[in-house]
DNA sequence: TGGAATGTTGGAAC
DNA sequence: CGTTCCAACATTCC
């Protein structure tokens, strides 16, 4: 579940613990201090990228899903949660497989909120200046860069750069100012279009190159491989994505 | 059924 | 000291 939109659905469903007192915290996490949490009421629940933020007076915990991550609103699997929490009404959340990580409580001055693609607060003009900062990035790896990109994931970076029509190793530098704004504009794009498509149960069959064997524009099939400096799964159409160098 | 995957971190190696 | 590479983590699907 780990790409940005998908945070933003779990940030939705658990909207009506904000305010609510902690009354159990436990799970098998070793790294924070659960019994610190109980007793304290949720100041306010946050995304950041794929961060998924529980804010109280007194700590701020940080989950991240990475790949296998997981989460039960009101209900409980079969596993042991890495961190359980109960609440006063009788609900609970609990997080399974996960990072779980005390942050710093300041999370305004550690983390840049106009790098978020799902945030009121993203800035497409600072995220085309870091891009233009490092021309030499290959637009594969620049769409996964969470300073730039905070939320992007495999699938977001496949599904943009097949709209966009560029190959994935041109280089960013490259692009002309018109697709590299498209590139910008189109990570926010899809991204609202993926958690539209999740809420409705129909991510899937709207993709377009992500797992895909044929381009469905031109009907070649797709090129697969492991590319860039983060070496992840791109697909891509080589007669309808350009690339720039 | 083994292998791969919506991801990141930390430490070794250079 | 900076950069790069790789193992580790852990679950689900094909």
């Amino acid at each position: 579940m780990p790409e940005g939109p998908s945070l933003v659905i779990l940030k939705e469903q658990t909207a009506r613990f904000v305010g609510q007192e902690i009354v159990r915290a436990d799970g098998n996490t070793g790294a924070i201090d659960t019994a610190r949490l109980v007793g304290q009421p949720i100041v306010a629940l946050r995304t950041w990228g794929k961060h998924f933020l529980i804010q109280t007076p007194a700590m701020v915990v940080r989950i991240h899903f990475l790949l296998f991550g997981t989460y039960r609103v009101n209900e409980r699997r079969d596993k042991p949660p890495r961190l359980s929490l109960g609440f006063a009404d009788g609900g609970e959340l609990n997080f399974y497989a996960c990072s779980v990580k005390e942050i710093d409580s300041d999370i305004d001055a550690s983390y840049d909120w106009a790098a978020d693609v799902m945030s009121d607060a993203w800035d497409p003009a600072k995220a085309r200046k870091k891009l233009r900062a490092a021309p030499g990035t290959l637009a594969c790896d620049a769409l996964l860069d969470q300073d730039i990109f905070a939320g992007v994931g495999n699938i977001i970076k496949n599904e943009v750069l097949f709209r966009i029509r560029v190959h994935p190793l041109s280089t960013v530098g490259a692009l002309p100012p018109a697709k590299l704004r498209a590139l910008v504009q189109e990570a926010r794009q899809y991204s609202f279009d993926f958690l539209e498509w999740k809420k409705a149960f129909t991510l899937k069959q709207h993709w377009l190159a992500h797992n895909k064997k044929m381009c469905p524009r031109c009907h070649i099939p797709f090129h697969k491989a492991h590319l860039g400096r983060t070496n992840r799964r791109s697909f891509w159409c080589e007669r309808c994505q350009k690339l720039y160098t």
